[in-house]
DNA sequence: CTGAAAGCGCTAACAT
DNA sequence: ATGTTAGCGCTTTCAG
């Protein structure tokens, strides 16, 4: 490597990195008051002070993370679980998790976990081995992965609710999400609602389905099984639920898909028939992705504030952490309908 | 908390965990032989093995990490810094590099930095604590944050190719991605290729025009800057670049957009002003995010193997911590086109 | 093949 | 306000 380094200031002749104890000897005082020096610890005079800071300088010394966790026990570390990195409802969770953890001087290992056997192991590796102080869980309830879930560290689950009392968790209002969208096309004069559903065992999904219900009931209207298809949450499966819904010949003037991934792979698909939307078919999404609204046509969708719940989830965490006996809290989230292109009005046509 | 807890495994009066040396102790070993046991240390007495493994069985130990990492040295974690976690080609990265190094015995710190004097703080932040073993850096080139890149643990370059011979790199081989795209269009009878590219100092950028370029000058046409717009990768800028072309005068009959984001914006601006495309414009984008089949048009796009990019990063990681004197290698990989909906035959009409 | 001693770099708990 | 003494739980080094 070449080009202008800084030069490394090092007064050793040892090439290794200088400790605590170098610098108290260097400034000519005991390590522990250097050790008070970095900590901030109030009552120092503030001549030694200086001095221990210039030879801090002059050292270029730096506390060992690795030393302090030792010691004191803290990692200032949290891990976060999920299935994948790429979906973007978790990144953006994870996104914000990460911003505000460091703000308050944690790192955030990720790590992803596709099913319940790596997430056991994952959760093995990251709490037996002390390497984590908390722990952030996506989408537990996928399948058994959430019997695997730690006693002795705090865990909060993020961007879902939890299924027992005694578990933190920072989520969406999926049920009200679900009520929002499916009133939106009731308003509209729909009547014959389709809904795409993510996989049922989630449950986000039973929670939106509830919503979807409670909108039907309200509108006096019978919730008929035969509307409902389930998909896995990517495009292609949304487009293949579409086609299904038409196979088995159910009627619908509109479609509310419980993900803007899924909505696009209906709509594509509708499309490719020579369907044309809204017109013929009106669709509701959810998530609100970046790229929603240059869809052609743009996507109606429910909105929710992703980054927020990965920087509350964090909080719940320091909190439980500092105080464990502290009251288990569950936060939960509303969400906001967003209109755009591929809804509109009730047509008695096909 | 309620339920079928498992049983708790602690013949001891304290609530701690054990440590090697109750281990020891239960077994009727020095501690040392449990270190050795745990090591995998080949030559021990096949029955002294076994009682030290029913002694960590009974007692429920796991070697803490931190100590380890205290007298050994290495934390075995790696870090990863990014502009962002949600960025999809990022997020495919930083997932294969994960699932990849914790294959190989590592956990991944991922931490965002979306400017340069942030990315200097968490670098020394990560790098100076001691925390992380390597470093594995997305888009230091976006501003001044190169500069700040550690010298005292390996670093590699992970989704650009670096601007020097001494820095270890794992990339798209984005110049011929350009070439690919532009050269497509060239085949179909395109002669006004508008460019809508990323912010101009970022390196893939110029990559990519070079690319773009090196095809035109191969079909003997002229590079005419006029055709030039640049965004900042988001599908809003994708829009307000064709949107100034257009207002500027400029004559095009396709469109080879950076990134996949901005071709959709830039779609949804010509289709909201009544072109059709491919009919009246061609659009080739690049990354072929993973919606972009599913777009109307869908989206002719160079397609990147980016996982695989995380992957190598890790691997070369590996590499250079385990020999720091190893060659630096600057690894590039070649993408592919995928032809879809977006892109046709030129005609002579407006 | 196994054990004893030393120490990684820091903080905590006393002393002064 | 500062110094001294002990570890934290492990690996390393050197003896046996």
């Amino acid at each position: 490597m070449t080009g202008n380094i800084n030069a490394q200031k090092q007064n050793n002749m040892t090439s290794k990195r200088p400790t605590i104890r170098d610098v108290a000897q260097f400034a000519g005082v005991s390590h522990q008051t250097v050790s008070r020096v970095i900590n901030q610890y109030e009552r120092i005079n503030p001549d030694t002070r200086k001095k221990v800071e210039d030879a801090i300088e002059a050292l270029g010394y730096h506390p060992s993370a690795i030393a302090r966790s030792m010691s004191s026990g803290g990692t200032r570390t949290f891990a976060c679980i999920s299935p994948n990195l790429t979906d973007f409802t978790f990144a953006s969770m994870i996104e914000g998790a990460e911003a505000y953890a460091r703000e308050q001087g944690y790192f955030l290992i990720s790590a992803t976990a596709p099913d319940a056997l790596s997430f056991k192991t994952l959760v093995e590796q990251l709490v037996q081995s002390r390497r984590t102080e908390g722990l952030l869980v996506i989408n537990p309830y996928a399948d058994k992965r959430y019997l695997y879930l730690p006693k002795d560290v705090p865990v909060v689950l993020m961007g879902a609710r939890p299924r027992t009392k005694g578990l933190a968790s920072v989520a969406l209002d999926d049920k009200q999400g679900g009520y929002l969208a499916t009133k939106h096309l009731l308003s509209l004069g729909h009547t014959q609602i389709a809904l795409i559903s993510g996989p049922l065992e989630e449950d986000c999904v039973q929670d939106r389905i509830n919503g979807y219900k409670k909108a039907l009931h309200e509108a006096g209207l019978a919730f008929d099984k035969e509307l409902i298809s389930s998909g896995d949450w990517s495009a292609t499966s949304g487009q293949s639920c579409i086609e299904n819904l038409i196979k088995q010949g159910t009627k619908f003037s509109a479609v509310f898909a419980q993900n803007d991934r899924m909505a696009t792979g209906a709509i594509h698909f509708l499309q490719k028939i020579g369907w044309h939307i809204p017109e013929d078919v009106s669709i509701v999404g959810f998530d609100d992705m970046p790229l929603s609204s240059y869809f052609n046509p743009s996507i109606t969708t429910i909105r929710q504030d992703i980054p927020i719940l990965g920087i509350n989830a964090v909080r719940l965490l320091i909190n439980k952490k500092e105080d464990p006996c502290e009251e288990i809290q569950q936060l939960l989230y509303t969400p906001e309908l967003v209109i755009r292109d591929s809804t509109s009005e009730y047509i008695q046509r096909r």
